[in-house]
DNA sequence: CTTCTAATTAGATGATTGTCGAATGACAAG
DNA sequence: CTTGTCATTCGACAATCATCTAATTAGAAG
């Protein structure tokens, strides 16, 4: 849906076809008029023009071998309308998700495993709420089978396993580690010194 | 005014800046999800909000160093309505001048002398018609000062008069000529064989 | 059929501008 | 003060597109 409007701004984004739209506004004009009036040659209005009526903002009138084009206003009407509703209409559920998995995208290869920890902040929350899919909750797992797990996914598993502590998403005492809920799961987390 | 309307569709005439309109039109954005969205990089990404801050589309909201960016809606109210005002608002008396002006501005030099007659029908009318201001209405000429007359715009009276003749513009009735009443001045004219 | 004009198509060129990498700025945290 | 992240600015490159000339199509009129 974005493919059309993206054409219908583009046929009105030139200089050349904004004046011609405003003189069609006026009344009807031949080729040579609007070449005459612009200063462009034939060739150059009637490629905009060509462009105009794909969008269906001009039509023309056949008269002799001289052609009267005249503007369709109809076409201009309810245009932020289209606008703001391009991208679905709904506001949408299935929103945050596909940044989330933009980001996976692009730092898992295809086999499943991390290729590099992002170093942005926000990135790096991704990839570790990820990680955590890995970990079933309520399970307590000792720090050899933590890094094991972690090792599936990324050779770094002393550097992802304090990243997620640091972010509140797994916890340990005495050498013991556990999932903790979600709700608890912190945006900043530890920084990595 | 045209100016104004030019830059804004020129906002709005590119596919990554219109997908981030449709983003923004859900919700708040950072530069940083932008990218990731649109599979673009950063510094592209901020070029992009310029543009449509600088059209009062997009503002922002400062969180720390991230920017949180939000759409604005209200710029897009009354879009057809600037696009078919534009070229003023008057339907315009003084519409048909322009042209006329455009083309003798084109055919006759500095000197007030015609320099090429028009090959076109309606540019050689309108060229004809100027021709006319140096026949005064009522006044009878003789065929030697008619010469005389259109030899002073242009070296070739002999096709010159026989084309107000065929206009309908210059009567002619054993060898005395004669300015005619705008009113029968005929579009077509005489061919030029 | 030939000539003339209005308009379009085709091909080439030049200017505009979207995109990126590198450098810089700004701000928070240790 | 140093480090790290988010963002912007700068300069360069590449693709898009408006414009032109030349050639072609389509009517109209002799």
């Amino acid at each position: 849906m974005t493919e059309a409007l993206l054409a219908f701004f583009k046929a009105l984004a030139d200089e050349s076809r904004l004046k011609i739209v405003g003189l069609l506004a006026q009344g009807e004009r031949s080729v040579q008029e609007l070449a005459t009036l612009l200063d462009l040659k034939e060739p150059t209005v009637s490629h905009h023009l060509a462009i105009l009526k794909a969008q269906g903002l001009v039509s023309a009138r056949a008269e002799g071998t001289t052609r009267w084009h005249r503007l369709d206003v109809d076409v201009l009407e309810g245009l932020s309308r289209r606008v703001l509703e391009s991208p679905e209409t709904g506001s949408g559920a299935a929103e945050p998700e596909t940044w989330d998995a933009k980001v996976l995208r692009g730092f898992v290869d295809a086999e499943g495993r991390l290729t590099t920890i992002p170093a942005s902040r926000r990135k790096r929350g991704v990839v570790l709420r990820w990680l955590m899919t890995a970990f079933e909750p309520g399970r307590r797992y000792p720090e050899s089978e933590v890094n094991v797990i972690i090792q599936s996914k990324h050779w770094d598993s002393a550097t992802l396993r304090r990243e997620l502590i640091g972010h509140r998403m797994l916890a340990r005492e005495g050498g013991v580690y556990w999932r903790l809920p979600e709700a608890g799961w912190v945006e900043g987390g530890a920084a990595t010194p």
